[in-house]
RNA sequence: GGCGAGGUCGCAUAGUGGACUAGUGCAGCCGCCUUGAAAGCGGCCGAGUGUCAAAGCUCCGUGGGUUCGAAUCCCACCCUCGCCGCCA
């Protein structure tokens, strides 16, 4: 949620934000109306109730007469009062339910446009040609259908369309990249944390994913908990309705955790294999600092998903997320996209957003320096989706005769092994 | 799931209808004293909103209700702890 207080300073600054996203201008007009209407019926209620006290005090310490004639007006300001009260509520009401429907503010300096509008900032690695090498590349379901790897079919048995297992070398990769990513996050001052993917709504809603994106949300109505998407909707969470000590920041978290996601409004889109997935396994990394601190931070978070991509030896491109794409929370967001060679094209691996104070001031999260109490900032960023991951492996290192190899960095974590070989 | 106890401004506690402007102790901060520290003494010491600053108002787990008036009474719910049952 944005500063209540910019709109009343600067709702400028919020309009050229909306435009360069492409959401409403009207919702600013109505925001700064529905804010007028509030701070109204709170002072009408606060002065009502001021007096009530007054005179409620003077019933304390008089009698006879004097208590009947101050009872009789007080009666009468009785329902003055609650009806006060009733109005401030509702105005109060309906301009947090504006709010929260209000996008996070973007940079600036964040590329202008939609989906397409992207700024690549950096190409790291060179994507191999196969061609010249002598063969043609398998795609990653058949690579990991050769190894033993990957099963979609049993997956769709037993779960539907978009589900998998992964079996046997696929399994055993899977627990290396858990393994590779948390030792590197526990090196670079990450604290572990195995977070609960079951959250409650004040979590979802707090972390903006009950807005654009509620239709991706699993949501389980017999106990009103919600399937995370992402663990970073648990570790922000982790710290709501607290006031953190500046001198503790910044703050630094891994989470593992499975990550739930409906994939509504991608029916067809990348069907084949476990590219797009209603379950997968996250290492994510989450930043909790002060306001001023975001953007050092945002930078630190694309260097180590650079340094653990790198670590991999995949070719992949960062990208500045145009203003358009940014989703509910972020003000900036920058995307690794790796090489997929059997598409010709860089895809999504890694996604980091900068949140500034959007998602500590929807969960009250605060920190206390010299300066007083303020909101703090907040910031995501992806380590290692499993199944993204796996297919950018296996498809990047694959040899002629099926078999995968293996960078230096994952070998202590498969027993040394250097090379994924499809069993006999 | 059953029974019992509880949830008060960092921690610990007091407060059973108006005097609560929520008391006290501890911790913390500032000062005095001291060679220094401790002790002692004096002051400050929750959050939100609001404001130049203030006053004011809100917050005693959450939400309703009763009442002129609720931390206090009533109802529902949530959470914590203990015992029992079940369970990976």
């Amino acid at each position: 949620m944005i500063d209540p207080k910019l709109l009343r300073t600067d709702p400028d600054r919020i309009r050229r934000s909306q435009q360069a996203r492409g959401e409403s201008l009207a919702l600013v007009d109505d925001l700064v109306a529905a804010d007028g209407n509030r701070r109204a019926a709170i002072a009408t209620y606060e002065s009502l109730r001021a007096e009530q006290k007054g005179i409620g005090k003077q019933v304390a310490t008089s009698q006879g007469e004097a208590r009947q004639e101050l009872l009789a007006r007080t009666r009468a300001l009785a329902a003055a009062v609650k009806a006060a009260e009733a109005a401030a509520t509702r105005a109060g009401a309906h301009f947090d339910e504006l709010m929260t429907t209000l996008p996070n503010l973007v940079f600036e300096d964040v590329p202008r446009g939609g989906e397409d509008d992207f700024v690549v900032l950096e190409s790291v690695g060179t994507p191999r040609d196969f061609a010249s090498e002598g063969f043609v590349p398998r795609d990653h379901l058949e690579l990991g259908e050769l190894l033993g790897a990957i099963d979609m079919e049993r997956g769709a048995k037993v779960s539907g369309s978009r589900f998998y297992f992964l079996t046997g070398l696929g399994a055993q990769l899977e627990l290396a990249l858990i393994n590779l990513a948390m030792s590197k996050a526990l090196g670079w001052g990450f604290t572990p944390m195995l977070p609960p993917a079951l959250v409650k709504p004040s979590a979802m809603e707090g972390t903006g994913f009950l807005g654009q994106a509620a239709e991706n949300v699993y949501h389980l109505p017999a106990d009103e908990l919600y399937l995370v998407g992402t663990s970073e909707v648990a570790l922000a969470a982790y710290h709501s309705e607290e006031i953190l000590d500046a001198a503790t920041l910044p703050r630094y978290y891994a989470g593992y955790s499975p990550c739930f996601r409906r994939e509504a409004g991608s029916y067809g889109k990348d069907t084949r294999g476990i590219f797009r997935v209603h379950w997968f396994d996250k290492v994510e990394m989450f930043v909790y600092c002060e306001p001023e601190q975001a953007e050092a931070e945002h930078a630190k978070l694309l260097g180590f998903e650079k340094e653990f991509l790198d670590a991999l030896e995949l070719p992949y491109q960062v990208l500045d997320v145009a203003s358009g794409d940014l989703g509910l929370s972020a003000a900036r967001k920058f995307d690794c996209y790796c090489w997929l060679p059997t598409q010709g094209r860089y895809r999504e691996v890694t996604s980091t957003s900068n949140c500034t104070e959007f998602q500590a001031r929807r969960l009250n999260i605060r920190i206390r320096d010299d300066r007083g109490v303020r909101s703090a900032a907040t910031l995501n960023g992806t380590l290692c989706a499993m199944t993204r991951i796996i297919i950018m492996l296996l498809e990047n290192h694959q040899q002629a005769d099926g078999s995968i190899y293996l960078p230096p960095a994952l070998r202590p974590y498969l027993g040394g092994r250097e090379a994924l070989v499809p069993p006999r």
